[in-house]
DNA sequence: CAGCATCCAGTCAGATACTG
DNA sequence: CAGTATCTGACTGGATGCTG
């Protein structure tokens, strides 16, 4: 990226929004808010400004590379604040922005889903294994 | 995968749900519903039933390796049915689920999020970029 | 038409080590 | 505390060729 000049972003910014297509922004855009990590920083933050530490013992799962990671691109995108308290051992705050608070209910709501319907995606997910190991190859998935 | 028994899933499945845990199986569902092409699958769904090269001319960009290893996925996980019709050209459709459903207005809002707010985002993007690139001071992280 | 198998480049993400 | 830098294994995803 970076190839591409402002005017001819905001060309393709004024046709029509079809995450369809590859060559729109939206996809992109699309693929950053589908990250897996950018759900649950989101998520983390909901609650308030948070310190970097307390995102990656939250999260814990996260690595602090990927956490890092993930609040840059969330920062560079506009959805996030950092805000840097140059204190002896230095304050780092982060904070969901109007933006970012936008984006919270669409995220939450994807959050909440995953935790609300898990029993039935895990017993078709079950039904589905079971089906498939019966006959063809016998004993092949077995462990 | 598939290490893990069934009854083994049953036992976690029956703890409460915490998406920020790695071993919590909704973490695992939110990885699966937060991917691009999930998103892009579900949404051309919502129309109704399609057929494989429906799906695969409506989504473009997405090889056929990919589409069917999406629609795998959901199938195995309950969030679409697939109906295949023997006729001389097989023919096969695709549907989402009452599960699947549920799930939709979320991709929706999510989706719909992305192509509502791409405007600020790129903007935002932009300031980013150029307030990293104009700087060239030392004293910043702009390195 | 619908799908699978294989090869392979590119990217992701974890572990580790070091800085202000 | 809050990062940055690098090396590396694992996984992603595209291209190609073949089957029913």
């Amino acid at each position: 990226m970076a190839t591409r000049t402002a005017a001819q972003r905001r060309e393709q910014a004024r046709a029509a929004y079809d995450a369809y297509l590859a060559d729109c922004p939206a996809r992109q855009l699309l693929d950053r808010i589908s990250d897996k990590w950018v759900t649950l920083v989101v998520s983390a933050l909901a609650g308030g400004p948070r310190r970097y530490g307390q995102l990656a013992s939250q999260i814990a799962s996260i690595s602090q590379k990927m956490l890092t990671q993930t609040l840059r691109n969330l920062e560079r995108d506009g959805l996030v604040s950092r805000t840097v308290t140059p204190t002896v051992p230095v304050r780092v705050d982060y904070e969901l922005t109007p933006l970012g608070l936008g984006l919270l209910p669409v995220i939450a709501a994807v959050k909440g889903w995953a935790e609300d319907n898990m029993d039935d995606v895990l017993a078709a997910r079950d039904a589905y294994d079971t089906g498939k190991s019966v006959e063809t190859v016998p004993g092949s998935r077995a462990s």
